[in-house]
DNA sequence: ATATTAATGAAAATCATTTTCATTAATATG
DNA sequence: CATATTAATGAAAATGATTTTCATTAATAT
């Protein structure tokens, strides 16, 4: 198998879609593919930065916003000013988890250890609003806001 | 019962925290607890200029803050760029809602009429989190991800 | 009525993100 | 392989929401 047309065949679908197949490109997907957390525009090219200096901020929001657009990455906005990205892999993915986030302190709390009935209630549900909306849903973002044990005790 | 001491009795639940009562803090709450959708911290100031000219608006983004703090208020972000704001009434408020949101070509599908599943999934999952974590569950934010019916077919 | 100090308005500062525009480089074509 | 085409890029400027600064105002305690 070529190198680089491993799993995804990147070039071939960037291809497929009119779009050309860069180093900046390929790099952002490196990184992402790598990270175990959600990384801000910023924290991609500062880890970039060390393999390709050449790439500038204003690219990787260019490319980020392409992949988002394609369905291989995933955009979220926890409230903190800046949005973050993942790979879109799925519900299954590695790194895939839910968030419980404090209003009095601002502290997130991922969490992957879900509830045997959160994982089948949650694929009954997308089964049904695909259904319903015609949509196909290909990720989720989940997040419950409250009070911290420390913040609802003041 | 006197004026302006109904449900919430807000001036004492602000004076009780160590905080004065003003007539801007009284205005936002005003505001937000007419709304019937989110409201951005502008929308807000729009409205409220109207009856309180002399409030501005970086006063209205103070009380937010505050208000979100006292857990009074959500603040939400939908990835716009910018954070809407409503009454923490609980998920049971008239205008709570879950997202579709089409990767594709940016769409956003509110819907309210949730199906049986998804809220089985909701209540367990308050419980269960609530329970370990020691999280007081006021709200939740929920988005699907995927390609609508015209972006699936491209 | 007055003192104290939290709350405010206006303007400036910040900070993430987007736009502009001239340059570079990926791909198609000869 | 050389060259033309034009998408992709970098740097700098622009944008727009939110935050900070600082002098003034007003809510509360005395």
């Amino acid at each position: 198998m070529p190198r680089g047309f491993g799993r995804g065949n990147w070039h071939g679908r960037f291809r497929g879609c009119g779009y050309r197949w860069t180093i900046a490109r390929q790099s952002v997907l490196d990184v992402l593919g790598k990270a175990t957390r959600h990384l801000s525009a910023e924290d991609i090219y500062m880890q970039m930065h060390k393999v390709n200096p050449g790439v500038g901020l204003t690219t990787i929001y260019r490319t980020l916003e392409l992949l988002v657009q394609m369905g291989i990455v995933i955009k979220s906005d926890f409230g903190e000013g800046r949005a973050r990205y993942e790979m879109a892999e799925g519900p299954k993915g590695l790194n895939h988890h839910h968030h419980l986030i404090c209003t009095g302190c601002g502290k997130v709390i991922d969490y992957t250890d879900f509830i045997d009935d959160e994982v089948e209630l949650l694929q009954r549900t997308e089964k049904g609003l695909s259904k319903k909306y015609n949509f196909k849903i290909s990720n989720h973002l989940i997040q419950f806001y409250g009070l911290c044990q420390v913040c609802k005790n003041k």
